[in-house]
DNA sequence: TGGCATAGTATCCAAAATGATACCAAGGAG
DNA sequence: CTCCTTGGTATCATTTTGGATACTATGCCA
């Protein structure tokens, strides 16, 4: 489909990237397969669990991630990310690969500012 | 630069791209070119001034877009994408194609919910 | 019997994003 | 003289997002 203005899906990708949290679970899941849930709380130092199981629920109920619960005690629950998940990567390449340029081209404004 | 969780610049592009109307903002004037505060306005409809304004002023901190004032009454302004603003067009237009496909899996899986 | 571990919920609160509304300057039209 | 126009700003209210903290169930271990 063509990209207009008013035809707009960018807002849908980027409904699901945002979130202060979800693209580093993303890239934990991408680059380490199944994870369970307190192996990413440990990953991620400063989430709060409401926020990490938050952040998950929402991946989940787009098909981002899975979930799987094994009926234990202690309990235990894996994530990992589904094929149609995987389909986001290319995004976050270029976004990281975006970003680490823009760090860049702000340092370079940067000190351009300061010799003003 | 390697793409792993801890070295992750995702969120710089995100921050840049997040806001309810920056990416609309940024297909507007990818596509139609310089265009004054007016037209912008005029071209989205719902937005407020002053969200208009923010929006455009973050994006020119980010040296996203130019800012051309005119001095004239009443006020004329313009605003354009610059050269490094249009790097963010692949971007753009890789998190539109795949938004365009995650509507249509949406639409997919909502169906399967809908026969259990 | 008392804790520990896991994967959560429930509440309440703070901060950030967005929105509604009113106001402004100053030249030109009538 | 009054109103219209453009591109804003200022103020306040509301919504959304994120965070701190406490609580839970249950099997196991000592």
């Amino acid at each position: 489909m063509e990209r207009t203005p008013d035809n707009c899906r960018v807002e849908d990708a980027l409904s699901i990237l945002v979130g202060k949290w979800k693209p580093i679970i993303l890239l934990h899941l991408l680059q380490q397969g199944t994870k369970r849930f307190s192996e990413l709380k440990r990953s991620m130092p400063g989430i709060t669990q409401k926020m990490l199981t938050k952040q998950l629920r929402e991946l989940e109920d787009e098909d981002i991630v899975e979930r799987v619960v094994y009926p234990q005690v202690p309990p235990k629950v894996e994530y990992s990310i589904t094929e149609y998940g995987r389909s986001l990567e290319p995004i976050l390449e270029a976004m990281h690969e975006w970003g680490t340029k823009h760090t860049l081209h702000k340092m370079e404004k940067g000190s351009k500012r300061a010799l003003n």
